[in-house]
DNA sequence: CGGTATCCTAGTAGATACTG
DNA sequence: CAGTATCTACTAGGATACCG
C-alpha cells in the first residue's frame, strides 16, 4: 500500500479531495434525513448558495458519481418505469454527518460576519 | 444584510468558498502551534500531499492572502531587511482550529479504506 | 526573504440538446 | 424521470523569471 502511506500523512488533503465540487457537502448533508430521489436533491439544491443558479444535471450527475466512488452515499436504481433511482448515505457517509454540523455550526457563527461576507459573497 | 440572507441559509456552501484552495486547511492547521514565517509555511506544506510537488509563491501568497481576507490569519510584517513576515492565527482562526481538528479525526478513520484511495489517491 | 509578473495547462462548472 | 453528449467559459494551480 504505497499510496495508501503518502496519503495517511495528511487526512485533510484526502478530505479536500474527496469534497471537492461545489455541492458534494450540501448533497452528503441533504441526504442525512433519509433517501432522496435524484430529482429532489436536484431541487434542495436550488435553494442555498443564492437561489439563482440551479445545477445542470451533468454536475450533478458527476458529484453523485464521485460521492459513490468515495463510499459516501448508495445509489439504488429501482428499474421501473418511469425511471426512480434513490440515493442514501452509507454507514461511512452517515459517520460524516457529524464533521459536516461541525462545519454548518461553526459557519453560522462565524460566516455571518461583514470580513466573512466580503469573501464569501463576493 | 441583503447578502447575508442568502448566504445564511447555507453555512456549508460559504464553508466551502471560504476553504477552496489545495492548502487553505492545511495552512491554518500549521499555524495553530503559533506564529509562522512564509518560509516555515512554505516548506511545513512539502510534506503532507505526496511529498513531490512543491507550491509554488505565486499560489502560496494567493492562498494566504484569501485567508487574511477571510479574517481566519493575520499578516504580521517587521519591515526589517532582510524581510520578516509572520502569519499567525486570528481568534476566528482558532476557533476553527476544532473543525479541522473533527476533519482529521474522521478522515485518519475512514479514508485509509481502500474505496476512498480508490478516489482520493487517483 | 518574501514576495510579483507572465505565461500556460488541466480541470470544473454551466448552457444546451438529446436519450433509455 | 434520470440521466448522457457536446461544447464553451472560467479559474485554480503550476513553471519560470524577476524585484524590493
Amino acid at each position: 500500500m504505497a499510496k495508501a502511506k503518502m496519503l495517511r500523512s495528511c487526512p485533510v488533503a484526502a478530505f479536500q479531495k474527496m469534497i471537492s465540487g461545489k455541492y458534494k457537502l450540501r448533497i452528503v448533508w441533504d441526504l442525512k434525513d433519509g433517501p432522496r430521489r435524484y430529482g429532489e436533491i436536484r431541487s434542495g439544491l436550488l435553494r442555498g448558495t443564492d437561489g439563482s443558479s440551479e445545477i445542470t444535471p451533468r454536475v450533478l450527475s458527476r458529484e453523485l458519481k464521485a460521492l459513490t466512488l468515495s463510499g459516501l452515499i448508495d445509489r439504488k436504481d429501482y428499474a421501473v418505469v418511469p425511471p426512480k433511482v434513490e440515493y442514501r448515505l452509507t454507514r461511512k457517509g452517515k459517520s460524516f454527518v457529524p464533521v459536516i454540523a461541525a462545519i454548518r455550526d461553526w459557519g453560522e457563527r462565524h460566516l455571518s460576519e461583514p470580513a466573512a461576507l466580503a469573501e464569501a459573497a463576493e
